[in-house]
DNA sequence: GCGCCGCGCTTAATCGTTTAATCAATTGCA
DNA sequence: TGCAATTGATTAAACGATTAAGCGCGGCGC
């Protein structure tokens, strides 16, 4: 009949129930005195009714909005899916929600997202910072993840152990001669996955980096690589920073009739969504971006509820580096030991 | 010195100015009736002070959180971040805030992620339902992408024009025989992107439908799809309905040492990240994410500033269907007349 | 028997904003 | 000049939750 505002809220169950509103939220959270009858009284008058907490009354008593921002600068980044995900998952368990501000691939524009999100109140953010750019101090506890070797980070995979894991890998199988294929050079991320790869090599092995980007700042983007010749030049493995940028080395390879893995070996990082489905499936390593993601809001959350006055500072976390798993698929296999042309070790 | 909370409200500047907050209020909304020239001092001063309003306190007043939720039921779906952007800048645009809500890929998930969106209290939310779902009833306005053959999609890219373009495309280029790969025969996207491609086949044209998630089932997953062997039936074009089976088909072509596009062609659907820069690129449809992503918003807002009762309905858009681009690479060439073997339509 | 303690609940203040209602002062008009 | 209309501001209530403080009452100790 004559109806109020719709959703229940506190005073109505209170009324409803004869009791005051204080009561009612002290029962609900547990908190005040309550006898233990009536808190049963009010938890089932309350679930019955359907009730739900509004989240901006509470805001605006408590100073919390509950939500923790995630910034993800680097413009379509395949990783996206997994990331979001896995931080969604872990706030959502924490009982935070998730607000999204994608700063499409510009550095100014992801301050700009940043302020939004301060804008919005959110209580904390997780920022995947976009290559080689600092966060400027925002006004609320920020958890980056990124690599070990950036400073101010806070968790992330171990990109370098993940390296090492890559060139046992291809060790065990005989490759003497390893093509590191990165994008950008200025990547933090990817910088440490190479590192790690040639502090893996044995004595015996020697590696080459090519840096797509800067090949094709001069011959045009989508242009070749060039993997063909280098195959003829006694490179057996091709160890790509990315998953993407093994998948451009592997079609490429192909295309110019060499095998994978017959011929020639590729592998890749981050176990991207097409790696197990393409042909030959993709011999990657794997980040576990739960466990991540988890540390991340943890740590968001812990330095949240310690701290009154919400300032502003990078947290820092119990375990930086959390390890990746070597995912072992068809692209790699025993070393070619009769490359087709022997141009070995002319370049 | 004696310092308060952090960050400017409207009484401080009320005080620090010797004006009521009502004052302050209206002079930056705009809406009351103020004097120019305090209006002006009092904008003045605010920007000085860097007051950022608490979305709390006006949420809490207004009864509108100015926040969208989204929810992106396919685990780990190549098109998130896509989606999540367009969604997010046009959000963003529009002065609305975007709340993430992955259910992982699970049904009853998908509920319970529209469920934490309610309660969180956004004003409206953005769906793209998992196969085959239908959003229950939420207690907001809800927009729903997915396509024009689903009962109670807003927008959508129009999947049914995309497959005669590709269509279109192949018969220009001679094809005769195509072999469509699709994923799940219960996907509307895809049953909109195979019939616009069969409906857009030129006479003397033919196709054959792949569902590879019914492949599997009898053969495992990241089982081989026969393409060589379709390939010698004749088939000389394979048209994927998206980019992640069109990978799929090309490597598993390369790999069987058929080349692309000289002896076949291959083509895809929403132009994903890889498709640019594998070998040879790949010929595919585009979605313009941008405009759909505003349609919705806007459809959402709208109903959001008409109905002062905020009830659960599916908003109506006044456009539909989005065009989709044709995006011609490498992957698709004439088709070759003479096919390996001729076994041409044997089975 | 008196006072104190603690239990169980209520009262009331508060967070920051919006907005209807009100009010004083000035202007307009006859 | 007197009354109404308009302008430019204030006052106060409200949104829904949290939480410190208060208060009556029964039990316990001495």
């Amino acid at each position: 009949m004559a109806s109020q505002r719709p959703g229940p809220n506190l005073s109505r169950i209170a009324t409803s129930l004869g009791v005051s509103v204080a009561t009612v939220s002290n029962a609900l959270s547990g908190k005040g005195r309550v006898s233990d009858a009536l808190i049963e009284r009010i938890r089932a008058h309350a679930a019955e009714l359907g009730y739900v907490p509004s989240q901006a009354g509470r805001a605006l008593r408590t100073g919390r909005s509950a939500v923790l921002g995630l910034v993800l600068p680097d413009i379509a980044n395949p990783l996206f899916p997994k990331i979001a995900q896995a931080i969604e998952y872990a706030a959502s368990a924490a009982g935070y929600g998730v607000l999204i501000a994608d700063s499409r691939g510009d550095i100014t524009a992801q301050t700009e997202a940043i302020n939004r999100l301060v804008e919005r109140g959110v209580d904390g953010m997780v920022v995947v910072p976009r290559r080689a750019t600092r966060i400027s101090g925002a006004s609320c506890p920020v958890a980056v993840i990124d690599t070990a070797s950036t400073p101010g980070n806070t968790v992330a995979a171990d990109h370098w152990q993940g390296g090492k894991e890559i060139a046992a890998h291809l060790a065990s199988l005989g490759h003497k001669q390893i093509l590191i294929i990165g994008n950008n050079h200025e990547s933090n991320v990817q910088n440490d996955r190479a590192g790690g790869i040639r502090a893996g090599l044995q004595p015996g092995m020697r590696s080459e980096t090519l840096w797509i980007e800067r090949l094709e700042n001069e011959t045009g983007a989508g242009c070749r690589l060039g993997l063909a010749k280098k195959a003829r030049q006694g490179f057996t493995a091709f160890a790509a920073l990315s998953d993407l940028q093994a998948l451009r080395a592997l079609t490429e390879l192909q295309q110019d009739g060499i095998s994978v893995p017959a011929d020639v070996s590729v592998t890749g990082f981050d176990d991207l969504i097409w790696s197990p489905v393409v042909t030959p499936s993709l011999t990657t390593v794997r980040m576990d971006m739960d466990t991540i993601a988890e540390i991340a809001v943890s740590a968001l959350v812990n330095r949240i509820n310690e701290s009154g006055t919400r300032e502003g500072v990078l947290v820092t976390a119990h375990t930086e580096r959390v390890p990746m798993q070597l995912i072992i698929r068809q692209s790699s296999g025993l070393a070619n030991p009769a490359p087709k042309t022997s141009e070995m070790e002319s370049l």
